[in-house]
DNA sequence: ATGCAATTTGTACTATCGTACAAAAGATCA
DNA sequence: TGATCTTTTGTACGATAGTACAAATTGCAT
């Protein structure tokens, strides 16, 4: 294949689909969907505005093209890894195989798509706060699956918790997930530089092992303020 | 100046301010800043869009205003709550109570202001997400204090923890609050109608206990090295 | 009632939005 | 090469955005 280049080097244009793919991502990401304009998406794809209607007719169908490119990989990797997780024979280890299962792939790139597991993640969450239409169809038909199999494999490992807090737990899970890709600058913030938020492998241990301990913290027996039973020391 | 406010009837339109700010609260918060126009604040309230303008000024003016409306009440209850919980003796009781303090002023109304504290706190949610510039401002310059005090204070309960490890699992507890207000319907969907994700008090225990038992988690340092991780691909 | 300041209304201006569409440019192959 | 299809460009249109501003209205002290 013969490259003609050298010309303009403001990113090669052999997919301009590809580039208008990407700055969409990156845009929504970090500033929402609704304060980002298809121009701003063309100028930073070095698109002109037209394009994108060309390719992808409209911005919502732009959108739901980003979810359509990931959904797939992403879901696939981790339910090779929740698979693989069930396998570990220990239960403890097991426990923590499952909850890297779901957080790994949530941050490091699921394929050949550069670098865009945690953009693509933070995506999500953006969406998920703007109460995006268009986001909201797609995740609960599409992420609703492995939600519940990895629920279901947290339980298998703490069969005395009942399903419903095992279900607020890995919701907080991924509350805690979204707010990591969201603003990491505030844990560098506040922890006056000893840690960086930005470190993917920091936040993923992290992450693991707190969330590890919250899924085996003692039921919820009751949800009357009857304070706790002596599941662990209490006081008088 | 003598304020005459003989009628009982506060209801119909005795402060249009108040019914603009209350609207463009709720519309914020569930759809974001930049989906919100100035005239649906103003049909929402039953005001005309100009009188927003009087009010506020700009609509970034309007946000302001929210934010310094409920700011103040808020930390005002959290350090209250936190200085009592201070006071408790019992070891696992005040961090405990230390959690609570935290928590409950982010899910119940923080003054006379009806109902507002969950949705003030969804609101900074999504304006978190969203990157807003003007809530960035104020968050760092008014939370900031509120969150290492926070942060002091669980430090107290569990010196053996790194610093950086709490500020990472306040931050998850942050995070994992955010996402119980911002979508409670998925608690419910995921758990099958076993769990209401909407309902404060059943949030608030699960997220407390759950947090309680995060903050008891070893730190990562002594616990990578003893156990033997769960193989995972993970790439930068 | 009368006057005055505070508020609400109605309207208009400019900027920018998403999108459509025709023309230009590039690619592909008989 | 010329024909045909794909992609990019440029421009335009209607809708709606934030905001300004004058006129109309209201609330209160006199």
């Amino acid at each position: 294949m013969v490259r003609k280049s050298t010309s303009k080097e403001t990113a090669r244009k052999p997919n301009m689909r590809e580039a208008i793919l990407a700055a969409a991502e990156e845009l929504f990401a970090t500033n929402g969907f609704n304060a980002v304009s298809v121009r701003d998406i063309a100028h930073a794809a070095g698109a002109n505005p037209g394009s994108v209607t060309y390719h992808f007719k409209t911005k919502d169908g732009l959108l739901l093209e980003i979810y359509r490119r990931h959904c797939g990989p992403m879901n696939l990797r981790r339910s090779e890894l929740l698979a693989a997780a069930r396998r570990v024979r220990d239960l403890q280890d097991r426990l923590e195989a499952v909850v890297r299962a779901y957080v790994v792939p949530a941050f490091t790139s699921g394929s050949d798509l550069a670098g865009g597991g945690a953009r693509f993640t933070r995506l999500r969450a953006v969406m998920s706060a703007e109460g995006n239409e268009v986001a909201r169809k797609i995740i609960a038909q599409t992420f609703d699956d492995t939600s519940h199999a990895f629920i279901d494999a947290v339980h298998e490992s703490l069969p005395h918790i009942p399903r419903a807090d095992i279900v607020w737990r890995s919701h907080f899970l991924l509350g805690a997930l979204y707010y990591s890709l969201v603003t990491p600058d505030r844990v560098s913030r506040l922890s006056r530089g000893e840690a960086d938020g930005s470190d993917a492998a920091s936040a993923i241990e992290q992450l693991v092992q707190a969330t590890v301990a919250a899924f085996q913290a003692p039921a919820l027996d009751q949800a009357a303020p009857a304070r706790r039973r002596p599941a662990v020391s209490s006081k008088t």
